[in-house]
DNA sequence: TTTGACCTGTGAGTTGCTCACAGGTTTTAG
DNA sequence: CTAAAACCTGTGAGCAACTCACAGGTCAAA
């Protein structure tokens, strides 16, 4: 397969496919003819993989760990199992926050439902998200250059 | 207010208040002597501003667009508004997003939970992920290169 | 044979910071 | 007074995961 058809195959655009090369989470042989990338099915399972283990969250560089695993004949369930979990925490606090932050809109445009629009006085929206309290971070962290 | 000094109040890192000072978000003047910056009180006003537009989903643009306007003596309102219309429904998307995920993860590693961790024929997790179904785009966009 | 679609690699743009660097200034300690 | 530390300045690069642009090579159909 050429770059384009993996790309199709997969439904992914051809420069992800270019990119996903570079990164060597696939690693084509070459056409000596004309110097071109050949992709084989076991590309385009990896591929698939890559796609579905990305809407899962897990990053490039933890992809390609697991794929690496898997070519070495390693099991690579415990480690995925791991980062899964970690994923899954993460993605909860996502939604936690997410809830927060809409509930906190929300309520924003209840009270903004009563205002006309051009409020004479202007600066009123302003004002409204100045005094907005902060979302209380969880843990305290993540305030300041904490990093 | 010299940058630390804002920074501080503001509990950003430095280098946020220099590079929102690049952006144009803030506009500090001059110390004629030495050429530092020189931050005063709306400026801290509206660098806070800008950090909770931030937490709210603002973009930077956005957020420049606002203070320009509160600045010209417009009210923001209908344009804030709307901006915030836009962003309450992404809101609203990740989060059922995030849900969707969710609940796929769970039951992975339900399914998981019952499996030994060095499976003899391997592969079993990324067989698992391979066959993870699509999240079934909600409105078939954003599938291939949809640009 | 020409056109047009594909291929190649590389470099840059995206977002919102954060860090690094090199050099100037101010403060603090001795 | 001087030396060192701590701050300031602007600019350029790095992060993640692509995406796009560019210049030149290759190939299939008309």
């Amino acid at each position: 397969m050429k770059v384009k058809e993996i790309a199709q195959a997969a439904g992914v655009n051809p420069d992800t496919v270019r990119f996903y090369t570079r990164e060597k989470l696939l690693q084509p042989t070459r056409n000596p003819y004309n110097n071109y990338q050949q992709y084989d099915t076991e590309d385009l399972r990896r591929l698939r993989f890559a796609r579905k283990a990305r809407q899962l969250g897990f990053s490039l560089p933890e992809i390609r760990q697991i794929l690496d695993q898997a070519d070495d004949h390693h099991s690579p369930c415990p480690m995925v199992r791991d980062v899964f979990q970690h994923r899954l925490a993460e993605v909860e606090r996502e939604i936690r926050e997410l809830e927060q932050l809409r509930k906190r809109m929300t309520a924003a445009l209840a009270a903004w439902q009563d205002m006309p629009d051009g409020t004479p006085d202007g600066h009123t929206i302003c004002r409204l998200i100045e005094h907005w309290d902060d979302p209380a971070p969880c843990c305290g962290a993540n305030e300041q250059n904490e990093g």
